[in-house]
DNA sequence: GGGCAACTTGAGTGATCACTCAAGAAGGGT
DNA sequence: ACCCTTCTTGAGTGATCACTCAAGTTGCCC
């Protein structure tokens, strides 16, 4: 008996557990058992390991960047769609969402030394967010939301840092209000920039 | 013909080790050639690859908490002290220095599902950092360097945070400057509060 | 220098790793 | 009903994993 299998079902099969249990600790019996697909039907569609890896990645950063675009629309102010963004995209506060930054973060920090395809990969998704972070808060000046002399570029660095910070925290704090207090100070942060 | 090995400094190889490639993909035969260890003696002085990983991790820890201590003693006031650490911690600014938090974050990252026995020291080891810098908040309160109505605890969280961020940005960014911009910026936040 | 405890050695353990490929099933066109 | 292409299957590949242990070496006490 052969069964049919949707690619992109899979890829969020494996994105989940690339997630939770990072990209050296995930095996392909894991990927096999979460999928529902046999080795060679992986190797068929994915090519390999590594670039299944790199196709979670790219897929959780367009989603991530689809539900941004989202809010941003929704919102009345560039800052207010940031500001709602951080609000959202943490799963604590909204378990439907495309989950938090921490991906990312999480796959930066456990691959800095390894498969080069897979840096280059996250490198390049990383550079792309800075730079629409960047872009939003370029509006924010032009919209005098801002003051004119403010450094885009900047802010986009530091939320960046902060998210990724954020993430951390998330991953060990226990209590739910502690982590809920701190997404809320980022948001506040972001919304009045100081 | 044998070789007598230093506990001390074989464990210093491994916490390199360990924290350039992360705890999965990190092998015995890595180890090995690291360490200049045999299998058997590595297990002989450690046990296991995990307790080997824990014990680094402690070294670590308490390394960097005597620069804190140090830095503390001799800067002319708690939240000096902890921005010269904020300062010197980072590779950056000193490649003598033990480091950055980074490792215990990047470890907190990479094994956030896996070996209990790990989680449990990491959470240890955290939960204590956090307990230090939150002291030292309280120190810099009753000094009189901070308002009374000040909540040390949340402070010492949201620097645990910052400082997370501020690994993982090092970890992308190649422009030093740029680091150098962040790590300043974030002494600077310690020191006055806003 | 003989005896013994403590340490070092490294080939070997079974398990699991990422990955392959020949054989079989399914689906479509005629 | 038949062929032919395309997809699925899963046992099997050699490599490498964390780890063990019997044999060998060393250093110390008398």
């Amino acid at each position: 008996m052969n069964v049919s299998h949707d690619k992109n079902a899979a890829l969020d099969q494996a994105l989940e557990l690339f997630w939770t249990k990072g990209y050296a600790s995930t095996s392909l019996k894991d990927l096999e058992r979460a999928t529902g697909m046999h080795p060679g039907s992986l190797y068929a569609a994915f090519g390999s390991k590594a670039k299944l890896y790199c196709l979670s990645l790219e897929r959780y950063a367009t989603r991530l960047n689809h539900l941004r675009a989202e809010l941003q629309a929704q919102a009345g102010s560039p800052l207010e769609g940031l500001a709602q963004f951080i609000l959202r995209a943490h799963p604590l506060s909204d378990a439907n969402a495309p989950l938090p930054v921490c991906y990312l973060v999480k796959a930066t920090l456990e691959t800095s030394q390894g498969n080069q395809a897979i840096e280059d990969k996250l490198s390049e998704l990383l550079t792309q967010n800075d730079a629409i972070f960047a872009d939003v808060f370029q509006q924010a000046i032009d919209a005098g939301e801002l003051p004119a002399h403010s450094d885009a570029a900047k802010l986009a660095r530091q939320l960046s840092a902060d998210l990724a910070g954020l993430c951390f925290y998330a991953l060990r704090e226990k209590d739910a209000e502690v982590i809920k207090d701190m997404v809320g100070d980022l948001a506040t942060r972001v919304r009045t920039q100081h």
